[in-house]
DNA sequence: CTGTTCGTACAGAAAAAACTGTACAGAGTT
DNA sequence: AACTCTGTACAGTTTTTTCTGTACGAACAG
């Protein structure tokens, strides 16, 4: 492309606005991992870009949407660790911007998400079995059943321990432990 | 509970159902997690406690929705492998029952799913990367771009080695090597 | 105090997703 | 071949989610 020393500054303008333009619709379409949805996604995309923190009325500009949309998506984020809302001095409006470690990003976001789950799930889990187990041990005779109970308690235990598992994991995600097994950075490659 | 010894059998089946229906609605709930909505949810937690395939039309009679619902949510929940269809000799039916072995449900999902967005930001980020290294190279003169698009190539580099950790990490995942660092069981505890 | 300005609660409109009933294609049986 | 049974494509309905405009409380300026 020897005529790109040539370009005049709106064209090389407009070469940076597509480059961004693509990243911002990547990252937005597969925001859904995060449960969160296109337009959201499109948000975060658009800060991630920013160079300064933004205020709700230059999303509401940048995005064509409406102000009441732009609070409550970037309180979505911000709910999920994946925006800051930033303090400048004077300032009239709250700004925002994204939180640019990744790692930490999912950390937070798995984390939070997998413990409510354990949490819930572990206490449904525990107190059915206790249930069942108090059943087997008065309930006696009823043979067909007790096999009923017996085989339900086992599949209980099997769930209970994946969660003790899961469990342990968040634990890694949050003390870091991971990147010991999975460095942050390899010598080669880029 | 001295009394439980003398329950009739209806009344230990109803202590059965009660201690199942409590994880089904707990693991329905939670399967958001997974992107999975509440209905498809609680038909997975009906065949998690299953102690044989069911078909669709056992599906449709349990659920209380329709055939094609069943239809439409066992096959989610099958390409998310969560569910696995089972050949039986000379059955006029498909038959499902759940994948139990939940460390790998886990493993399955989340390296589809990540992957899945990885490969596609991936592209996303390498293409911009370039587009932009080129307008560094040519388009010489306007500083002020040119900051601008070392600004965003720095981003784009940072998001790319988070990827690249990304892609590591489901590695880890999908040989399980992630049971090294934490392993499935520990000694104590239940 | 009165004037602004900012963010968000709330109600209603618009859009998307979930769900259903019908109809039909494919496989198996007679 | 015709008949039966099973799963699903499709169109239409219902439910849920997303988005908007209005209105209002809080913070601040004058």
């Amino acid at each position: 492309m020897e005529q790109a020393e040539d370009l005049p500054r709106e064209q090389q303008e407009a070469v940076i606005l597509r480059a961004r333009k693509r990243i911002i619709e990547s990252i937005g379409k597969n925001m859904d991992l995060y449960g969160i949805n296109l337009s959201i996604g499109h948000l975060y995309g658009l800060l991630f870009f920013q160079d300064k923190p933004m205020t709700l009325d230059e999303m509401t500009e940048a995005m064509k949407m409406s102000k009441t949309s732009m609070s409550t998506g970037v309180r979505t984020l911000v709910d999920l660790k994946m925006v800051n809302k930033v303090w400048e001095k004077g300032a009239r409006k709250d700004l925002y911007e994204v939180e640019m470690d990744w790692f930490q990003t999912f950390s937070d976001y798995f984390s939070l998400k997998w413990r409510k789950a354990l949490e819930i799930n572990m206490q449904a889990l525990r107190k059915s079995r206790a249930e069942l187990q108090e059943l087997a041990r008065t309930g006696s005779g009823q043979e067909e059943l007790q096999q009923l109970v017996m085989e339900d308690v086992a599949k209980i235990n099997e769930a209970i321990r994946y969660y003790l598992w899961l469990d342990r994991f968040i634990d890694a995600l949050e003390t870091g432990a991971i990147f010991e097994l999975v460095p942050k950075d390899l010598p080669q490659e880029s």
